[in-house]
DNA sequence: GTGGGTGGTTACCCTGAGGTGAGCGAGCAG
DNA sequence: CTGCTCGCTCACCTCAGGGTAACCACCCAC
């Protein structure tokens, strides 16, 4: 875990630095849940992505953040609120994956297999 | 429950559909060499990904295949030959996947935060 | 005081993707 | 005969990403 992992062959083109922040289970749905709703907060974010744990979404929100895709404003108040939002990064990283989205739909709408 | 998504569409959008079939942590590079140099023979493509071993190189290939994103064409020589290369799905997973290079790249090179 | 809601953290466990190494069946160079 | 190539396959093992659950500090409504 720690500030993303160091990892040790680094990346041979962009993509795999791309999957290296994308790779988690519930990365996607994340950079999804924020990119239609910003400001979300933690426990709405939660409910917006069904089956994630606390800890898991904690810990994703902490890998995106330090690779600069979220935005984590924090009003010191109580109850506390945070508020997370997609940077610019975050933002061209979502319209990034439009055309691997565009193309997944038309893959699976077309070839419907995947019991 | 214990396994949160067990296998059949539980895809929310096409990306996850999309992260379903590179989600392996070598898929993008077979992808990228069979892009770049169609009809690669196994041996051959174990040499352009290098660090992938035999087992993993040709489950991934089956898995790609079976995803109808690869064709296998083996000729029934001795020694035996097989050459892949990747559909016409295959081909516009890679351009869909341009983008995100594109991005990953732009990111790195950018933030230039990871030794 | 008790319960509920906020946004997390900590500890432990468990599955499965991936790594390791060996072998096979045929042919050919040496 | 020995060893190498070729395209896999099988059996075993490791490790980290993710799941489970309890807990914390704080305040409000009851």
């Amino acid at each position: 875990m720690t500030t993303t992992v160091p990892r040790p062959g680094a990346h041979v083109c962009g993509i795999d630095a791309a999957m290296d922040v994308i790779g988690g289970k519930w990365k996607v749905l994340i950079l999804w849940a924020l990119a239609e709703r910003p400001g979300l907060r933690f426990g709405a974010l939660r409910r917006q992505v069904p089956g994630i744990t606390e800890k898991v979404l904690a810990a994703h929100l902490r890998e995106l953040e330090a690779d600069g895709i979220v935005h984590r404003e924090s009003y010191e108040e109580v109850p506390p609120r945070v508020e997370y939002s997609l940077t610019a990064a975050g933002l061209r990283l979502n319209e990034a994956l439009a055309p691997l989205g565009a193309w997944g739909r038309e893959h699976v709408l077309d070839g419907a297999r995947r019991p």
